[in-house]
DNA sequence: TTAAATTGTGTGTGCGCACACGCAAGAAAA
DNA sequence: TTTTCTTGCGTGTGCGCACACACAATTTAA
């Protein structure tokens, strides 16, 4: 193994001492215009690639990340993003990159703000945050302009010129797949109820998004075969009166033969029909939540797609280390791929979101 | 942000100078029972942890992993986990870690012997390599004994002392699942063609695991509906002796509903039959090949699984890495999830094979 | 014309740790 | 008893780089 490249080696080369070679590396200025023509074409020609264990040990400063993100156990599926953030910045500690962990209220556009603006006041070398409410996001990431804070966004992608990366999944994509998996289950024709459980205040993009992508595929396949059947449901957190709805729907349209759960609360669903007696009635929803994976071994889920929250968080801090440290340059977009979980592979998905 | 605990704090804690406190940590010897005591306390209270980037640094020598894998472009399949150890490597090389390749012929067990002395002869820190032929793989696990070499095998698990971490498929649940994905496009009963296309000389362990793994599947759900033929083709390079096959069988079993193709070749039996003119018939196969890629797209095959053949060979760098720079405890077995693949999805689980 | 600011360069220190070396005091061997 | 070895510590140097500082040679301002 020929040992690598240092400065030490380019300073001699050029004929210059390490310090004016830190200074072209570093774009510091100070360094004649030959000089420094000299020392990159040595840099060139010895192919010098700077040991970044050394720099960072050198370098000596905490980066840290600002973190924008609901209330811990205020919602399953927001506690997994930040979790894996946190388990991403224990690998990464060493570098000194470390968290300011900034809470919201998840159905709060108001306390989203006030959170935005004490995070923001504290500074931190770049951002990461769900833009769950449009209007408020959009402003935030206006006034990261101003400061200068480099921003991922995870979960629903907006489009800003401050927007560093993107990390999260292709929202139209995973209805097609949603199309695909559940017109295979349907045998030949029917009704597909799409079920959106969320609250109005909170922006539904994404989840108008699988709606065109299941659309889209069903449509392609035969537009007469195949009809969706939406219904928004707020008040999600009531058995009661899903049950109700459920069965007035199920009376009206005979011919419902899946339902498409669009987020996480696919459980909160086949919860609030265990009274109906009905034959079994073929679900897909999403994410690996305990409740979702119970009621998937018992067969009364068929498919999840994996929305992988968990990653999500733990790729974006793993990315702004690439970004600070190695120096990398970050995809605008990084789609996670779209996973469908059955129970026969769900150990796998869960160990991956729990592990790494 | 507190600054982080360094030996220094330690040693002046404890009264003793650094050196002692190095010696304690490295475990040296030439310390006082006392003394040494004293030292483990002081860290212990002070929750010590080393600063990685600077031990690295310091440490300044190379580990050298030796690599023992299938002639490069001999099959498509056994490139993908070679392409993934040297991305691996040229993320982690600022540690210092290098790649000793050496290649053997895939149908030589011969030949992998001769290889695999060839490389312990360089006394690499590490080994990783697919235990191809079990027996010869005993044997070089029994040599890496000897020579105190630690050892990772990706795609097929063996066991053996000398193996400090498996990264690979779980063949059996992978068979499982194939069995699941195979009964729901058999519409109630029907069966299954089981194709090994691979030479006898070859460990056909986990394509045994999967044959496995299908069987228990459908017996569970019915013993009477669903059967299994399984033929093993060895000539699979020549499309018209498979397709002959493939007729006969056809015309003798005509209650054939779906193929299991239980390794990657699964593209080989889809140009193997281009010439019958047949209905459907629903083809479950592995990996992101793109023939294999090509066929799902046109919907000439239904199901892929995804191996994650490159991921196998990434992780088991990253791995060494964590194990050798961030003395990190390995599991002993790490088994990669094992991904649904349909047209749908294909893109983004092709596109993280090619990227990390 | 002299003082002040700027430009161009080299030197030195430290980041936290690994490891070689030095040296005293006691233990074992002669 | 003298000599050699061992044990138990401290000191010093270097890993490759970042950055502060010193200082001369200019250039600009007063």
């Amino acid at each position: 193994m020929n040992k690598r490249v240092t400065i030490k080696d380019i300073a001699g080369q050029a004929g210059v001492s390490v310090g004016t070679v830190d200074r072209v590396i570093h774009d510091r200025g100070r360094v004649s215009a030959e000089v420094k023509e000299k020392v990159l074409q040595v840099m060139q020609a010895l192919d010098f690639e700077p040991n970044l264990i050394a720099s960072t040990l050198a370098f000596n400063r905490a980066i840290q990340i600002g973190v924008l993100m609901p209330q811990l156990h205020s919602d399953p599926y927001w506690d997994l993003p930040l979790l894996g953030m946190r388990r991403a910045q224990q690998s990464v500690k060493h570098y000194g990159i470390g968290l300011f962990e900034q809470m919201f209220d998840l159905f709060s556009p108001q306390d989203f703000k006030k959170s935005a603006l004490a995070l923001i006041d504290q500074k931190p070398d770049a951002l990461v945050f769900p833009p769950i409410f449009l209007k408020e996001s959009m402003e935030l990431l206006e006034h990261c302009v101003e400061v200068e804070v480099p921003t991922i966004l995870v979960n629903t992608d907006v489009e800003h010129p401050q927007v560093m990366s993107y990390i999260g999944q292709d929202s139209y994509q995973s209805g097609v797949l949603a199309g695909k998996l559940l017109s295979t289950v349907m045998n030949g024709s029917g009704k597909v109820l799409l079920l959106n459980l969320d609250k109005e205040s909170t922006n539904a993009k994404h989840l108008m998004d699988k709606e065109q992508g299941l659309r889209h595929f069903l449509a392609q396949k035969d537009q007469s075969l195949f009809t969706v059947l939406r219904q928004d449901v707020e008040d999600f957190d009531n058995p009661e009166r899903l049950e109700a709805l459920l069965k007035g729907l199920l009376q009206q349209y005979v011919d419902i033969k899946t339902v498409f759960v669009t987020n996480s609360r696919a459980y909160k669903f086949v919860e609030a029909i265990q009274g109906l007696s009905q034959a079994h009635l073929p679900i897909l929803g999403y994410d690996l939540l305990p409740n979702n994976l119970h009621f998937l071994q018992m067969g009364k889920i068929d498919f999840l797609i994996n929305q992988n929250a968990s990653y999500q968080g733990y790729l974006a801090i793993k990315n702004l280390t690439d970004f600070f440290i190695f120096k990398k340059q970050l995809p605008r977009v990084q789609h996670l791929p779209l996973d469908i979980v059955v129970a026969e592979n769900a150990a796998y998905y869960l160990q991956r979101e729990q592990g790494n």
